[in-house]
DNA sequence: GTATCTTATAGGTAATTATCTATGGGTTAA
DNA sequence: TTAACCCATAGATAATTACCTATAAGATAC
């Protein structure tokens, strides 16, 4: 018995013919006519090489092979309506994957949103790459991922990127600093202190120092740290001053302070990038439209810069 | 989704895809050239309306909605690997049905068959039909049975009929009948005695009938009785003579006696006849091969007449 | 950077399929 | 017996499928 050139078409008609017990009743049912019914059996007869109806007194009946062969159709149709429910939840975004890559500093914010959007779809898969820029970039060179976070998105050549929130990027320093309590410091104040920043590549740090190239100054004491953690509790001890993401500090943390550099206005926004020349999951655009409803719900609201309609819309 | 026009053969290489994880080894081991598979797996895609694979760096990756189809192509080709399963059963005769019709007196001799078949294949079905002969006949030519016992067989136009057993008529009389102890009894001597008979039509009656008949005897005083047992017991209690076939006998019973009648030989033989406009079950061919291989064991060698060969080889 | 993989696409063809209409033979019921 | 059904078969056709070859474009490995 040769499988292959089964359609499933042949096998309902077929099931339709044991239901019926009926040629002629199949063809009304089936918009066919009955040579073509009658055709289809006798050519899924000689398939699978054992007969599956009988006609006697212009009366089906079917044979033990029918049967068997009717029982295991409907098993088979059962699971297709299964795949069936299954495609539809994953087209409801229900069910399926939105892997997300994002770089550390996104880790302080993301989870924010992903949080609710996960309890509102559990049956989502969600897992996380987290990683310096250089690492998502390559990530999001070799389309690894859904979305990708980043707050100084790459080419857009075969991406689109939308804003969500602002990176408002702030400079913190030890609480005993003599800069802490001045009120009018300016850049020309800080920058022969020593500083700590994160790797170069790092949007943050190539934030400031585009800043400061722009505005003639020179950096002449840093130190490179891997995370924003480790510049934050350097800079509580007093190692030096750091440039971080407002996002990145905890609320009550005591051990430093922010300075008011008033002649410094260092923005940058975050974006949510996605490559248009692959596909995207279902779950991964859900997620998208989740954020653009809730972005005000789950974060900081007077950071929120709610661009992600235009994404959205251009993702259909 | 329409699965209509879906072939087992495009799951099979979608399969392979999915385990092999590659385009150019399915291709390979299918024995299609890479095109080939390329665009089989991209109408599957189309039809499904939902991306099942994405290449990235020459690598495939199976989607969720791609895996889920996987698994449901992996049950439903278990459920037709459970069918072929069943198919190979059923035409080894070890499962399935044989159907058999068979006229009042064939019940006496036929389970001594059908027990050890049935021991021998006890996943086979067998429901009997038994009725006179007219019933039978009736079967008969509706084809609604596999198998049919008679004595006398019908018209063979659309059957074919073997003979596996003698079928020797007796007179039987009360034990104390006049006529018991005489040694030369003709044919003469006793029609004018009552004879108990079974409905006209029966086999054993045309038969003796037809002999009287052919004899120039005519019966002058008959009662019709429905059974053998009804005529064995009545002969038994002393109502009259009667015509059966031996095999109704039971082998010790002393309320009657057979009659030597010296120039009578009423003798037909059981046949199994099958039509041959009809299919015929695998399990009912099975069954005529065992009877072939098995008469003599299972009935008394004295009157097997096993031609059931011929019949064998003709149903090939 | 070249050779060698990978997959995708375009274009073609022969086979197969899915249908149909027309017709014939057998069954059933009025 | 006729009318009304049933199913099977023959013959035809348009659509679809299952393949192919040739080719191109992208990735990988030396």
């Amino acid at each position: 018995m040769d499988l292959r050139h089964i359609s499933f078409r042949l096998l309902e008609v077929f099931m339709c013919v044991v239901k019926t017990r009926s040629i002629s009743e199949t063809a009304r049912q089936l918009h066919l006519t009955q040579p073509t019914v009658s055709q289809q059996i006798k050519r899924l007869q000689e398939t699978v090489n054992e007969p599956l109806v009988m006609v006697n007194q212009q009366r089906i009946h079917v044979t033990e092979a029918g049967f068997a062969l009717f029982q295991t159709c409907q098993q088979v149709f059962g699971h297709f309506d299964d795949y069936q429910d299954y495609l539809a939840e994953l087209r409801g975004g229900e069910r399926g994957r939105c892997k997300i890559a994002m770089v550390n500093t996104a880790q302080y914010i993301l989870p924010k949103l992903l949080g609710p959007y996960s309890n509102l779809h559990p049956h989502v898969e969600l897992p996380l790459e987290i990683g310096n820029r250089a690492e998502v970039l390559a990530r999001f060179e070799r389309g690894e991922d859904d979305i990708y976070v980043f707050s100084h998105p790459p080419s857009l050549e075969h991406a689109k990127a939308g804003r969500f929130l602002q990176n408002p990027l702030v400079f913190i320093a030890p609480i005993n600093h003599s800069l802490a309590s001045k009120s009018h410091v300016t850049l020309h104040d800080i920058v022969s202190e020593r500083f700590l920043l994160r790797e170069p590549g790092s949007a943050t740090r190539m934030l400031f120092e585009s800043e400061l190239q722009s505005r003639g100054f020179v950096l002449s004491n840093t130190v490179q740290m891997a995370s924003n953690e480790a510049i934050r509790v350097a800079v509580g001890s007093g190692m030096g001053l750091g440039v971080v993401s407002r996002h990145v500090l905890p609320p009550h943390d005591t051990s430093f302070c922010m300075l008011d550099v008033e002649d410094v206005n260092l923005a940058s926004h975050w974006y949510f990038v996605v490559r248009t020349d692959r596909h995207l999951s279902h779950a991964a655009r859900n997620f998208l439209k989740f954020a653009q409803l809730n972005l005000e719900q789950c974060l900081d609201k007077q950071w929120v810069t709610n661009e992600l309609s235009q994404l959205n819309e251009s993702l259909n």
